[in-house]
DNA sequence: CCAACCTTAATGTCAGACCTTTAAATGTCT
DNA sequence: AGACATTTAAAGGTCTGACATTAAGGTTGG
């Protein structure tokens, strides 16, 4: 573990990659403890402060945690599926936020995705997974809630949906492109006609995965993808026109 | 942006949380400058080595960029689908090597995964793409390869398959996946015949793709997949029994 | 034997200083 | 007046040294 003096980059950026390079390559397996930070700036030959930036910015990554007190230090840190979760779902929600990306492009690539899982998701799921679809579904069909308890009690869906595959590498992947989804969502509004429509594309799928029938789900998907497209593009066509006039 | 010093988190988490959580919300758009660091340091009531701690972190996350000299300071960073790739693929790859995911639930979530991209791709993909596929193909058939090239190669091959589909939503999930498969990937030791067999698949596979073929594609990935499987199974089982014996 | 205390090795935080970089402002020459 | 060189100040990058806080482990007294 080695760094250069002469490049550009910030000594604590260096350093973090140098640790970083360790964990990922396995040099530093899982609940190894680092050197302190003093022996650690002695090795890096910088100063304490640097060696602390540079463990920060491995704790942002969760590659690390630290614990204080005498035998206490930093640990390289087994990463969680739910940090992974929270980490995925950041960094997909600013890419959209940051970069415009059109809400045809996001959706298309959400449905693409969750098609993929849909019939895993009928031949594997739980009860439990078809329980929390049908209470979701139950939920958004109740008057009186607001757009945005309607958008979470979607994403509540489809990530029940998800999970059913029984696979949380995909549970993991698909946490992003649906959770990320939900500012987008947010700029719709629901008309009660709408929300009736989506209940009932909802309860279709629901139907098909607890009938164990992948392809229904698939095809019940595409026609959610179908409506929410067409809303969207309502909602973007109306918007514009107020604009204009 | 205020900070609870009952916590007993960390200041510098609790500093970075409340910064991050102004970029995502949207207080802070992209290439805002934030305050200077001694300028933090007095709002937050901390010392400037703590803000720093905290700012790394948020550059660990690609949040912010900074510059120095007069007017630089830390600006919200627009977050580019480089990064976001970087990001993806350092925690998947974590992910996997971390928690034991068995090769075959990681196999089949990728495949998944592609397999919802290969349609789209088929419609749209460019000559560029394919021409990428078929060189990939050409280099993987050429004798004296590496087996880490090998993988490599392949990775690039689906990379341009994932690419075809003309959405970067989609190839940013699926960089993830397909990246993070690498590692799990360079543990098989490819024989000449299993690499014909493959070549011969991605063949089939570039041949749909040309032929505007969705559904053959996506027939052709299932295949892949099958015998991607078997070849595990293999070399599981060959090193299963050599450490019996 | 157990509980309260102390020691000690770590991280967490602070204050102040100095170095380096950078762009804007100023000055100078053509 | 305009182009180029110089100065300057703001801001991040780094270092030193110190103190506070925490928690594990040993020690001591009941």
């Amino acid at each position: 573990m080695k760094i250069d003096p002469n490049s550009t980059a910030d000594l604590s950026a260096q350093i973090a990659k140098a640790i970083r390079d360790a964990i990922v390559s396995g040099a530093l397996i899982v609940d190894a403890r680092l050197p302190s930070e003093a022996e650690l700036a002695e090795q890096f030959e910088v100063s304490r402060p640097t060696v602390r930036e540079a463990l920060k910015r491995l704790a942002a990554q969760s590659l690390i945690r630290t614990q204080r007190g005498a035998f206490g230090g930093a640990f390289v840190n087994r990463l969680s599926y739910e940090e992974a979760y929270g980490q995925q779902i950041t960094t997909s929600t600013l890419l959209l936020s940051m970069n415009s990306v059109g809400f045809e492009t996001a959706c298309e690539a959400r449905f693409a995705l969750e098609r993929a899982c849909a019939p895993l998701s009928a031949e594997r799921r739980s009860a439990d997974h078809l329980a929390t679809m049908r209470a979701e579904i139950h939920r958004q069909s109740q008057p009186g809630l607001t757009d945005e308890a309607f958008c979470a009690s979607d994403v509540a869906f489809h990530r029940a949906l998800v999970d059913g595959a029984c696979n949380p590498v995909l549970s993991y992947q698909l946490a992003g492109a649906v959770e990320a989804m939900q500012p987008l969502m947010n700029m719709i509004t629901f008309t009660a006609r709408s929300r009736d429509a989506i209940v009932e594309l909802h309860t279709g799928i629901a139907d098909a995965v607890e009938a164990h029938d992948g392809p229904r789900a698939v095809a019940g998907l595409a026609s959610l993808e179908a409506h929410t497209q067409d809303l969207a593009r309502t909602v973007i066509t109306a918007r514009a026109r107020s604009h204009d006039g």
